[in-house]
DNA sequence: TATTGTTATACTCTATAACTATA
DNA sequence: TATAGTTATAGAGTATAACAATA
């Protein structure tokens, strides 16, 4: 990315801004639809990958580790992530996804893939300011 | 924008999450410094354009109406905003930003235009691969 | 001593339902 | 009757501090 204007970069993620604020809103309704928070969901998209620890978990979803607790008793609970003492440091406990918690996330991405409502959500004229700033910011 | 391809589209906006994932972190930092929520924050940012009603407020920040209560009362209770009864119509309370109101959120603001992290912070391959979505969707 | 995960605590955000004042 | 705002209630996310188990 060359180098741009701090004023133009503000302008775009503004528009942006508002165009992912739809893209939230629709992750946190089809999570919803699963009967999940959105920073249940956003941590089963993390574990989709691979399995995590506690504290490294907390620090990709960037909140404080004891908060992981929380989350994850709640998501174990209802079957979808269980924990597993590290072999190799008893200290640790890494967090898997079972094959129900694999079919959740899946079925939200799945609707998310079938919405991609955020940059249709913006007008027109939105549409233009938009192209007008990726060209200037990714010139061509 | 023209016709592009769901699959185009959810990569474009998987990865502009990714950025602006950054972005909101940077500005629920800057509110922080400030002794405010992310929330707080954004109800500063609303009524910065204008004073605005309880029920319109949680319409355009996509909450529950009496969620606004406790957020305008806290807002309140630090001099940042102010309720003033509707002349028009006696039920309606129009919440409007007193002076230290639009110093705090302006403060904000200014940090973020000093950041501008979100998409300095995507690595030179995404960048890459995100200049090419772009010109799918943006054709020129 | 340092680190991992947990617990205890407190505050904020959030939705639902019931209530009041007004229209 | 309908609407704006509030209150009561409950659940979830969040940070800080203190703790036990392990390294």
């Amino acid at each position: 990315m060359p180098p741009t204007s701090p004023a133009v970069k503000a302008q775009l993620m503004e528009l942006l801004a508002h165009s992912l604020g739809a893209h939230y809103a629709d992750f946190a309704t089809a999570a919803a639809a699963a009967g999940l928070t959105s920073s249940q969901a956003k941590t089963l998209t993390v574990l989709r990958r691979s399995p995590d620890s506690m504290r490294s978990l907390a620090g990709t979803l960037g909140c404080d580790a004891s908060n992981m607790t929380g989350v994850i008793d709640r998501l174990e609970k209802r079957g979808l992530v269980r924990r597993e003492v590290s072999p190799a440091d008893r200290r640790v406990k890494n967090v898997a996804l079972t094959e129900e918690g694999i079919q959740a996330i899946d079925a939200i991405r799945s609707t998310m893939n079938g919405t991609h409502a955020g940059l249709d959500r913006l007008s027109e004229a939105e549409q233009t300011e938009l192209a007008r700033l990726l060209s200037t910011v990714f010139p061509r």
